[in-house]
DNA sequence: CCCACCAATATTGTCAACAATAAAAATCCA
DNA sequence: TGGATTTTTATTGTTGACAATATTGGTGGG
């Protein structure tokens, strides 16, 4: 009990911004962070009571945050038996992206018959913040670009089941894959393909703009198999030496 | 999920009796029947000490189950507020079934690649179940033998995210919507459409069944739509009555 | 009468302890 | 020794109590 006071108190003045919220949604965000950059190892098990103690909170909040990242798909979860942090496999890659395809085209349909004019400046002037940002040659904040191209346009689109979909429940699992592939995603030629996105999404031209994305991500989806299967690849072979 | 927990009928009688498992997988099952019924009122708040006494067991699993219930979309939750039962609207009837028909359409291309000898055949006897329950003029029991239809070829898809992301992100909402509409979703036609998609899977042919099967949707959306605006309206008249 | 403010109530959020179950370790027997 | 069985331990499932917050109802001033 003093502990989480302590903690809270810690919070207000430096450490983390005092946030006045529940506290499952301040363990969910970091622990989603170390799923994603591979801080918690995929496969590896995680512990209701090694979360509670790690943010000196007790196991309510704690189970509540790996409910969270079960339904994100970060985490696999069996009855008594606990949590795991989800494994990168070929086939559940081909099959995510196979989906965000579909979904994302679907997107681009959408948001070129709705999209506001704030929106499409938005995505215009983060097209430009991306070109800018390839001179910084920082993976992550490349990615992050990228992250946030998708889901402008998927804000765009206007539909909430869409969205609540895509970001709520593939997209983490998405920039899961991406990072620990360390795929840069063909940074000139992605930013390219952005901006042809936008255009026809400008133009109206809504199945145009279905049609770029769904190759946009094509390419990403095999670069980033490719990168997978090395990875795996250097993997097994570790593993046979020893 | 499988087709057993989807539309399970639930022992009335089993209050005491013997319970595997855990509490919240016994509690969602009732609740979800009984929102997707009517019988708790979209919009109606769902208070966490009520579920738990109802059932007779602590806040705990009681939490769990509105947490997993706003997974399904069949409440919304808020901070220090609580759960409320979903509304039923008429823009969100055509958001959710606008991405249904997209996710729809791709489960047809990928189960007349992926299909099995043994899914095809319990398809086909679907079919004849249903030909044969036509006759029984159970609204209820017509209903189900449609959402077995479709959730048989969301399985003989064989992508395993699309299969999370339709029966358990979205299907017991659309189930909800259909109930209440008491949308008999014109039964004989719906039956040969079935049929026609179902021979377009049997021979290969991805691209017919999609079209088909958007087609199909499209059909089902119009007749919940009018269902919902009549019933809308009769709600509006009745309310300026009291 | 209405609006702002404050007190009382109800509900959600959090916690620590206990129970039930699965995993791990130890034991026994062939 | 090896495999099955029992015991032990660790982890999840569940509970009731307490704390924090939102809602409701009341009160006073304009």
């Amino acid at each position: 009990m003093d502990s989480v006071t302590l903690h809270r108190e810690q919070d207000k003045d430096a450490d983390k911004q005092a946030k006045p919220g529940r506290l499952v949604d301040q363990v969910l965000v970091e622990l989603q962070t170390d799923i994603i950059r591979g801080e918690l190892a995929p496969g590896s098990k995680i512990n209701e009571q090694d979360i509670a103690q790690r943010f000196g909170i007790s196991r309510g909040p704690a189970r509540e945050a790996l409910q969270a990242l079960e339904r994100q798909r970060l985490v696999v979860r069996a009855p008594h038996i606990g949590a795991r942090v989800a494994h990168l496999t070929i086939e559940e890659l081909n099959e995510l992206y196979q989906l965000r395809s579909v979904l994302e085209a679907m997107a681009c349909e959408l948001a070129a018959k709705n999209i506001t004019p704030e929106q499409l400046a938005k995505l215009k002037s983060l097209i430009k913040t991306q070109q800018a940002a390839l001179a910084s040659d920082d993976p992550y904040f490349q990615q992050q670009g990228d992250v946030d191209f998708h889901y402008q346009i998927i804000q765009a689109s206007g539909n909430r089941h869409l969205q609540e979909t895509l970001v709520g429940g593939l997209y983490h699992l998405l920039r899961m894959y991406r990072f620990q592939t360390s795929n840069r995603n063909r940074p000139v030629e992605a930013i390219a393909e952005h901006k042809a996105i936008v255009e026809a999404i400008a133009g109206g031209d809504g199945e145009l703009a279905a049609l770029l994305m769904r190759r946009h991500i094509e390419r990403g989806r095999i670069s980033t198999e490719n990168k997978l299967k090395a990875m795996q690849q250097a993997e097994g072979l570790s593993s046979l030496n020893q």
